[in-house]
Formats: structure tokens, sequence, C-alpha cells
RNA sequence: GGUCUCGUAGCUCAAAGGCAGAGCGCCGGUCUCACAUACCGGUGACGGAGGUUCGAGUCCUUCCGGGACCA
């Protein structure tokens, strides 16, 4: 019966169903108590509320080929997916659809309000997840965590607990980032900073008490309001006098002091600033110094306060009009001037920050910090390009306290009871009944929440079952590798290094690897409100999963863009896919051209060549296929090894396509049908198997499509390439002399499809050919394999030796140092032949001078190492005779009639 | 202001200091029994200026032009 195949590989049903398949077998399933090596990666969480866009796809890709690449190669591999629960993102999505219908959380209440996150969740919040199947990413879905879970959530009450008892937790008035439209403090992080913001810089009077004036200059003139002072630089001749005297604040009639701190600087507008310690965090550190009062001037939702005087209950941009406009009135108004200014936003609304002082919790960082930079330095962590461990001690050297309370309620709440009594506050693993301080019983639980990265800065244990000692975590940590985009390395890689240490007394892992971003075709970010984002869903409809995963892997490099847009998207989505095909169709021609009663010797003979063995005398052609096999196989690997994927794709395209399909199959195919073939279907079917091996990481599913169909030859190999072992390169199987001939060969295949080409000579019709080589050792190496150029290049006859003659109108092709004639009588002209040569004299003798004046440098014969002189001796006496056979073939043709 | 990164063919990327390579595109030719999503052949490039070196795409300086981050 034959075998049969069908002609392409059809990513939209084949993949869903193999898919499935896997899952159903449990084939992404850890198991703690195996004995093989742990290999572990924890997804970076996707926000719970988001869709898988070009970012993830990268990452998710490469974290992919990673997890299936070691579980080839006998490591116990476990991929931990999951997602965290996005504070402000979630609530904000949640509190939308309330508006819709005309409510609000406040209306419904605490309690109502996350019962309703909650459901949203339940209902959207796999979104993400489904997409990464799509993808055909290997994740453990058996142990799936969101931050949110139960079990995780005991993790960070005991995170919170311990950090509270050993004092690095503390709750203080500080200046914080402020969104008044989704009232809550933010971290730094959680800003964005909109560059080039065009505003003004308005110069205002402050009358000197005792006479006379100072001007100060601002940017945000509603805030002086709030003023506490104004501050020079103690150094600056022009205020030197005015130092310790007062100003009277103009609209506010409050006397303020005029102080001298270096955080001034003299070049700055007038050199004189107002000091707004409530609104601004350098004035606020400067007012720490100078011992002066902070005054709050907003609302937490932006508006006036009641100490803003006349200005109480208005919104602060208006008020800024307002504040000016009652300058102007009074003749406060020196100037003002265009300036642009820096402006921050709330990542997740884009409402400008107000710097705000408040009440908030805080992570003292510092003692995390220094043993997390440690672990770096000390290359216990290693970041894959190394100079992002530069970018992750810069920001673990110089953080600053981290503000972790986040006045939402869908997140953890604060576990700190504060007591009515004293004032201070509680915080144990169980819910406190007496205050730790006084042993009051009246205690009230924090309202606020914690930042989502404190909870997501835990993943790589809390995933895992922290603080039970659990069999996984036993096993599965250290994790291995954090795969992530450089954005991340504040956010995730640096907590979760000083998470590890503080809590697990180990680094999460001891890679990170951040790949490059992703950017439009112009290089630019891509962003979703201009519309310039790519969805990675267009390209899995367009492509299929293994194309996809094949084309963004392949560009992976060490750079930190990558330019990915919807044009070039397409152009490496088309050629992965051809690639796809092109592999798929491969398989199919070997498959089906193995007769049945071929098959079962097929498949042992290939079994054997997978062992070392040599089942049957294996042509030339078949060593070489094989040493170049091998030859892959290593650099495949020692480029997972270094975390390169972009090459381990290259290299695999380039012999897939280049060498097993272009060259070899071609040459083996005239013995497949002879009874004498054995080796050859034994090399194709071997060379077959590794290479769907190979690809699996990268292309699963029709790796899986052609691996099941390897099986039904040979049902003894894995139930799936998943588990089947990944290629190990066979040093012996290397055999560059094999290379090097093979190279010379189809350098003269070549050289004749040149010479039909350039006289419009038709493939079918036959050639003959005289190749008259320098010497008798390579003529008689070319010997043996004067049949695979005949039936390649489709000559009748090829006749090879040394010193012969050319045929009378012959063409000339000069390739590996040898002649190559080919009659070519009524067919070639004289004066086109005439030109082709001298051109490639032309050429050859250039090249030749080139070479000739470096060995004619007595420098470069000094100081060179020897054998790159011999080098280029020999490669000078090889130019030399070319360009004497090209002169003689330019004679010859001569003397034609 | 500081740090990092990238400028190589029309496009996307390669090349321990030693002959600048691929793919896509483009041009021309083939529907040859796995594949026209294919096959065959061809075309085409080191941002500028100095320096180090026998030798620089590669190392140094500087300029120009993109990108990222920190303050």
């Amino acid at each position: 019966m034959p075998f049969e195949m069908p002609t392409r590989f059809d990513p939209a049903t084949r993949e869903r169903e193999i898919y499935a398949r896997w899952k159903t077998d449990g084939r992404f399933t850890a198991n703690p108590a195996s004995p093989k090596t742990p290999f572990t990666i924890v997804i970076p969480p996707p926000n719970v509320t988001g869709s898988l866009h070009m970012g993830h796809c990268l990452n998710n890709t490469l974290q992919d080929i990673l997890t299936r690449w070691k579980r080839m190669s006998g490591f116990e591999a476990l991929w931990l997916p999951g997602t965290d629960h996005a504070g402000i993102a979630t609530q904000n999505v949640v509190e939308k659809e309330l508006r819709k219908e005309k409510s609000s959380r406040h209306a419904i209440g605490r309690e109502k309000f996350l019962e309703r996150v909650w459901a949203w969740k339940e209902q959207y919040g796999n979104t993400i997840l489904m997409q990464l199947e799509r993808m055909g990413c290997s994740c453990d879905w058996t142990r799936t965590r969101f931050t949110m879970d139960a079990g995780y959530s005991g993790a960070i009450r005991e995170a919170f607990v311990r950090l509270f008892r050993k004092g690095l937790i503390y709750k203080g008035k500080r200046i914080i980032n402020w969104c008044p439209r989704c009232t809550t403090a933010l971290s730094d992080i959680e800003l964005r900073d909109q560059p080039d913001e065009k505003g003004k810089l308005w110069h205002i009077r402050y009358p000197v008490a005792g006479g006379g004036s100072l001007t100060v200059a601002t940017t945000r003139p509603e805030t002086m309001l709030g003023d506490t002072a104004v501050a020079v630089h103690p150094a600056d001749e022009r205020y030197k006098g005015l130092i310790g005297k007062k100003v009277l604040l103009p609209l506010m009639n409050r006397e303020i002091p005029i102080v001298a701190d270096a955080f001034v600087d003299p070049k700055f507008g007038t050199g004189a600033v107002k000091v707004t310690p409530a609104h601004d965090a350098n004035d606020y550190e400067c007012s720490q110094r100078c011992g002066l009062p902070a005054i709050v001037v907003m609302d937490e939702r932006g508006a006036m306060n009641e100490n803003a005087g006349a200005f109480k209950g208005i919104e602060r941009f208006e008020a800024r009009k307002q504040v000016v406009q009652a300058l102007e009135a009074q003749g406060l108004l020196e100037k003002t001037t265009d300036h642009v200014v820096p402006l921050s936003v709330c990542d997740r609304c884009d409402t400008v920050i107000e710097p705000y002082l408040s009440d908030q919790w805080f992570v003292s960082m510092k003692p995390l910090a220094a043993p997390a930079a440690e672990a770096v330095r000390s290359g216990r962590v290693k970041f894959v390009p190394e100079r992002w461990a530069k970018v992750y001690l810069d920001w673990v050297d110089n953080v600053r306290d981290w503000c972790i309370s986040r006045q939402l309620w869908w997140g953890h709440r604060v576990p700190a009871w504060k007591c009515a009594k004293c004032g201070g506050y509680t915080s144990e693993i169980a819910d406190p009944t007496k205050c730790g301080k006084c042993g009051a019983a009246e205690l009230k639980q924090e309202d606020d929440v914690l930042d989502t990265w404190f909870s997501s800065g835990l993943w790589p244990f809390a995933t895992m079952g922290w603080p039970a000692e659990t069999a996984d975590l036993r096993k599965f940590y250290p994790t291995s590798v954090l795969a992530t985009d450089r954005g991340i390395i504040y956010l995730w890689v640096a907590r979760m290094i000083m998470n590890g240490i503080e809590f697990m007394g180990k680094e999460p892992f001891h890679t990170v690897v951040i790949h490059p971003t992703i950017q439009t075709d112009d290089g630019k970010r891509m962003s979703k409100s201009l519309g310039t984002g790519l969805d990675p869903l267009t390209l899995l409809d367009a492509f299929g999963a293994d194309a996809t995963r094949f084309a963004v892997a392949k560009l992976v490099t060490t750079s930190q863009d990558m330019k990915f847009g919807k044009n070039i998207s397409k152009s490496k989505g088309e050629e992965a896919r051809n690639f796809m095909t092109k592999f798929f169709n491969a398989a199919r021609f070997v498959l089906m051209s193995l007769d049945a009663s071929d098959r079962a010797a097929a498949a042992a003979g290939a079994a054997a060549l997978a062992r070392g063995e040599n089942p049957a005398s294996l042509a030339f052609e078949d060593r070489w296929i094989l040493s170049r096999l091998n030859t892959t196989i290593r650099s495949v690997s020692q480029s997972l090894e270094r975390y390169e994927f972009g090459e381990a794709a290259q290299a695999l395209y380039a012999f897939a396509w280049f060498e097993y399909c272009d060259w070899y199959i071609e040459l083996a195919k005239p013995r497949l049908a002879r009874p004498d073939g054995a080796a050859a279907r034994a090399t194709l079917l071997h060379v077959l198997d590794a290479l769907t091996r190979l690809l699996h990481p990268i292309m699963p599913f029709v790796t899986e499509e052609v691996w099941q169909a390897l099986r039904q030859f040979d049902p003894a190999r894995a139930e799936s390439v998943m588990i089947a072992p990944y290629p190990k390169a066979d040093a012996a199987r290397v055999d560059l002399e094999a290379e090097k001939t093979a190279g010379s060969l189809m350098e003269i295949v070549r050289a004749v499809r040149d010479l039909r080409m350039k006289y419009n000579i038709p493939p079918k019709q036959a050639l003959t050919a005289v190749l008259s080589s320098p010497d008798a050792a390579s003529a008689l190496a070319l010997q043996p394999h004067v049949r695979l150029v005949c039936g390649s290049a489709n000559l009748s006859k090829l006749d090879t030796g040394t010193g012969l003659a050319a045929p009378p109108s012959s063409a000339t092709q000069i390739v590996s140092g040898a002649q190559l004639f080919v009659p070519l009588a009524g067919i070639v002209d004289p004066a086109k032949e005439k030109a082709r040569l001298e051109s490639a004299l032309k050429k050859t003798e250039e090249t030749a001078a080139g070479v000739r004046r470096k060995l004619d440098d007595p420098k470069f014969r000094d100081n060179a190492p020897p054998e790159l002189v011999e080098k280029e001796k020999e490669r000078l006496a090889e130019f030399e005779d070319q360009a004497a056979k090209l002169k003689a073939g330019v004679e010859e043709v001569k003397g034609w009639k």
C-alpha cells in the first residue's frame, strides 16, 4: 500500500488537533518526583486583562523553544504559566462596565465590586492563556497560577508579615506619584514620560518684607498656594543678602522665609525657586533639610482644597489659569516664556501625575537590594546579553524606597491592623485580635491594597506553593531561566531576585535572557493608540503558529530592537511559511518514495545510522550529508546554549533547504529505486528524522505531524516528538574532506548551469563536458563522482584528467583551479564567449594584483603570521593560474572561425 | 546632563583583526514525476573624518544619523 500524505500541512485544522492530543496525553505536565535534572521557566505573568501582543508572541516563542529543547534533551522541564491580577488595569476595566450601567464601585460597595471583578476575571481572564495554547506553548496548565488565588495570597501575606517584622515595611508620609483619576498612589515605574510637552514658565514677583521683591520662575503656578518658602543657592551672589529674610506669598498673604539650599540650580529661571513641599519631590526634600512645613493644597481628585483659599474647589488646571490671572491683575506676573516641561502621566489612564504628600506603605529597599546586586556582580545571576547587567545594577544600586500601597479595591488588602488606642500597626499571619504594641483589642485593617508588583515579585516561588515546603519547590526552585523584555528588568527581574534571596535564600534563576523589543517597520515603538501595533493573531491566521514562531525566532539577535511591523512580518511570515511547507514536502517525498517492501529495512538502517553505525556501504553523498547534519547539530546546539535563537533558526533553515532538499535529495533520487539503494534510503530517512527533532522546538506542530508519519514506518519510536531525544552531534560523522569535495562538485554543476543560462540551452538538452584538473591527484579525487555531476548538470559524458585540450568550439569555465570545457558547436557565439572570458580575466587579474601588492610589502611579510603569508602566496598562485587559463581561453576563441 | 545601543545590498540580518556572507526583493529562465508557497541562474553593500595596526566592517577618537534607559 503506498504511503499517502497531503501535499500541504494545513495549520488551521491540524494545529488544534495536535495541541489537544498533547494536552490529553499530559505531555506538558512536569513531575517533581522525576529523577531527571529539572529545567524550569516561570512565565513573566501577563496582565489578566491583556490579550496577546507581539511582545508576548516573541517572549513566549522563546520560552517554548527553550522548554521543548530541554525537555527533549533529557531534562524534567517545567514551564509554569499564569497571570497577574493587574490592580489598576483590572479595576479600571470593571469600573468602565459599571459606568455604562450608570453605576460605580462606590455605589455598589467594596464587597459587591470585588464579586464583579472576579466574575469578569472568570469570563475574560483566560484570553491570553488560550492564545498561548494557540501558539503551541507547552506550558504546564495543571500548575497555572493567578496572583489573587487563595494559595498565592497566602504567600503574599507571609512575605508582608516577614518584612514588617524585620522593620523593612513601614508606613509614612511621603511625596508619592498620585493619579487623580485613579485616585491612587503609583510607583515610579507605573508612570510614563510624556516628553517635550509644550508648557510655559511663569515669572512671579514675590514682595520681600521690608521692601523690594524676588522673582521666582515656575511651570506650575497653581502650587504657589502651598508654598512655604523661597529657596536660592547658598553661593548665589545675587541673593546672598536676602537669605533669612521673608517674602509675602501673593494671593495667600502668608509670610514665608527665603532659605538657602544647594538643590537650586542658579542657572534655571531666575535662580530663585518657590518651595512647595506637599506637591514636589525636590521641594519636599528641601523642606526636610530646612525644617519647613508642608501644606497640601489639592484633594485626591486634583481639585484645590480648603488650604487654597479663594481657589478652593477649582480643578488644578483651571486653578492654574485663575492663579495666573489673579497674579497678573495684581501686577505680580513679570513675564511668561515658552518652556518644554517633562510631564509624567499615569501608565493606565494617561492622566497627568500629581506629586502628592500622603500616608503610604513603603518597603525599605536598600537591605533587599544589596544582596540582589551582589548576586549579579558575583555572576550567580547572569544577564544575556551581558550588558543588561549594568542597567540592572544601576537601578538596584540607586533604588529608592518603594511605595506599595494603592488606594484600590482590587488586590491584596494590606495585612496590617491599626490600633485605635496607641495608633501602632500589627501584622500577623492570622488576623490579629489585639494590638501587638499595647494589647488593645480595637483593631482595624488597612483599606489600601498592595501594588501588583509586590505579588508578582514573589512569582518564582509563590507559584510553587511557598511558604509550604512543597515537592515542586524542592524540585523546581531555583528556576533556570527568566526570559523577558528589557522593560521588565526593574519591574520584575530585580524584585524577583531580591525576594528570592530574602525568602528562599537562593536567587530565583541563574540566567536572565533579555530579548529584543518588537518595533514597527520604521523602528518605532508599537502603539495601540496610534494603530501601529500588529496583532499576532493575524499572523497566526495567515501563516500558522509554526511559521509565526519560526519567523520571529529567526530574527532574534543580541540587539535591543527587532523590527517586525506590518510589512516585514508579512515578508518574514511568508518566508517561514514557505520553509515549513518545504520541510513538510521533503518529508512527504521521503516517506512516499519508500516502497512498502523497503520500509522496515530503511527504518532499521536509519536507526543504525543514528547509533553511529553504517548499515550498508555509504555513498559519498551519504557521507557528505551526514557530515553536514552533524556540523549543523553542533552549531544549533551551541546557539541554543547561548540563547542565540536567530542563529539556530538560520542554521536549520540553511541545512534543511539548501543542503538536504536542494542537493542531497536530488543526488539520492537515482539510487532510490535501485535495489542497492539501501544506504540512500536509510540516510534520507535518518536525516529527516534528525531534522524533525531539531526543528521541533521552533516549529512544534508540523514536526509532530511528520513524526507521526515516521512512526507509521517505525512504531518503536517515541509516541511524540516532544519526548524524542534531541539530536546530539557525532564528531565521527564530520568529514571535512567530503565537504570540500562536495563543494567542488557543486561548483562544477553550477558552472555548467551558468553556461546553459548564458547560451539559452534548455535544462532538458544533455551536454558533454571535459574537466581538465591542474594535477593528477585532484583529477583522481573527482573521478568517482562523475556520475553525480552528470546527473545534476544533465551531462551525457564528462571526461576528466590533466592537461586535457579544449574540444572545438567549447565554452570555458574555471572551477576550483580546473578548466571546464563544454563543447557548444553551433550554439556558442565567439564574440560573446570572448567578452565573457575577458571580463572574468579582468576580475581575476585585479584580485591577483591586490594579493601581489600585499605580498610585495615587506612589512606584511615580516609581521603577518607565516601561515597567513603562505596562504596568501597560494592564493596568488591560484589566481595567476586562473588568469593564465582564462587568457588561453581568450586566445582559443580568437582562433575560431 | 549621564549611560547604553544601532548605522553593512532596495529591505531584514550575518561575519575572534586576515578572501564582506545569507534570506527576502529585483532581473532572466523553467509548470523537470515532494514542493510554482517550487526549481535554476544572475544582480547588488561596510554613515563621514581621523587614528592604532603589516592588515580595520570589526579596536580607539570624533562628527553625523536612528533607538532605548537613568537623572
